[in-house]
DNA sequence: CGCGGCTTTGATGTTCATCAAGTAAAGTGG
DNA sequence: CCACTTTACTTGATGAACATCAAAGCCGCG
């Protein structure tokens, strides 16, 4: 228990310290250490609402988080995924006094919330970490554009095919995983119906390309899938 | 003509000097007056092709430009448009060794060219200025996304309305003025045929919403448009 | 003067959202 | 622990929104 202590609250000896963290000196870890809180958001938990005021830089330790906004369409929209070792607030938080988006945890998810003047602070002394945090939002944005950009010239197939590749390959590096969102939530994340969503989930399992078993996929045919997902 | 010159290689006169080289010092502005080119691009002309090597730091004085893409569907797509005092190749140039979309010339447009690398020596050595790029990035960056993200929920004639509202307010500052796009170039912005730009335009024509004449557009009822635009 | 890009209008068909209606699963309170 | 309620999931039918196709006029430019 005495380690496991030790490692949550001591930033330099954390195995999930990032690339970016990295390049921090053992003071400077040791200033971002002293002044960092942890915490572990259960499934469902909104971790940040759209609105609140920005005190937080927020590292994602592990687990996965949506990015999402509530639109004058009265429905949730789902922006972005984060998963472990993501800098979560970062499309905010430079740009804004007030956070954007809401993030709500989609399953159980440690992150590690740094008091954002102390991160200024070593930005402003270290130019190599800031370099690499401009780096990081430039990345996390273009991800978010280049993504949107490419599914809007997909159909439905197309998206659906999208994110079950997505899940496999990004997230869960698997054929088989246990979808961590609701087929309403996947509807958010890609601009469709739920109905159209779970239409074609099944569409693939009639067709044999996937097995489906409520919130279990197994991809059977990972060819036709990539095939369906460029060619959508 | 002494005058002009003077105007266009040295930045510390420049009357298009942005907030953001305002918090240069008098010996930065020098650095960066030094190592700097300035050209106007006709309209139509290409600035910047989508995988050429990113050496330069372009900043927009004067003019219009679109930031686009081409897509596997083998279409042009128009993510953004940058306007007067903008930095254009932002969303691409901290995250990627190359340029990830193309800048084409919708005007006659004047870009300072500034060596990249100098451009960051500077923020290496000026925190303020620093954190004011990482600001505009960021803005850059979420307009983009927010912009997608208010489109994806209008219909055909919201979109239309709120390109002629934009247009209007944030870059011609007039109800009345020449677009700078074909009727194809608003398809590539909003994602939707060139016909049904046109048949939309001809629908807010024939309502009295609009005056058509070619490129030239007079707004007639704001209010409608805007409305339009709200609840599309 | 003829060619290609831009514009326009009408007709057609596809894609997808929405509605309706029902089953299954998962919380909730007595 | 069971009745109750809500949330998630599923399937089919319908219609609206939009892309695409087709055909033609217009304009600038070589």
């Amino acid at each position: 228990m005495m380690y496991k202590k030790e490692d949550d609250f001591n930033c330099s000896s954390c195995i999930y310290r990032s690339y970016l963290f990295d390049m921090l000196s053992q003071e400077e870890l040791e200033i971002i250490s002293a002044n960092k809180a942890e915490r572990t958001f259960a499934p469902g938990e909104l971790i940040v609402r759209e609105g609140d005021l920005i005190k937080d830089f927020l590292y994602l330790k592990k687990g996965l988080i949506k990015i999402h906004k509530y639109g004058r369409d009265q429905k949730d929209h789902i922006i972005s995924l984060a998963i472990e070792r993501d800098f979560a607030g970062l499309l905010s938080s430079f740009a804004y006094r007030y956070h954007h988006y809401s993030l709500s945890s989609l399953d159980y998810s440690e992150m590690c919330i740094i008091d954002f003047n102390v991160i200024k602070e070593v930005m402003a002394t270290n130019t190599k970490f800031t370099f690499n945090i401009i780096e990081k939002i430039s990345l996390a944005a273009n991800n978010v554009i280049l993504y949107r950009y490419n599914l809007g010239k997909l159909n439905l197939r197309g998206r659906i095919s999208s994110v079950l590749l997505d899940f496999s390959d990004k997230i869960f590096k698997s054929d088989c995983y246990n979808l961590p969102v609701t087929r309403k939530e996947i509807g958010e994340l890609i601009d469709m119906s739920t109905e159209n969503v779970i239409r074609i989930i099944s569409e693939f399992r009639k067709d044999g390309i996937i097995d489906v078993s409520g919130r279990e996929i197994i991809i059977r045919d990972k060819g036709i899938l990539k095939n369906i997902a460029e060619k959508g």
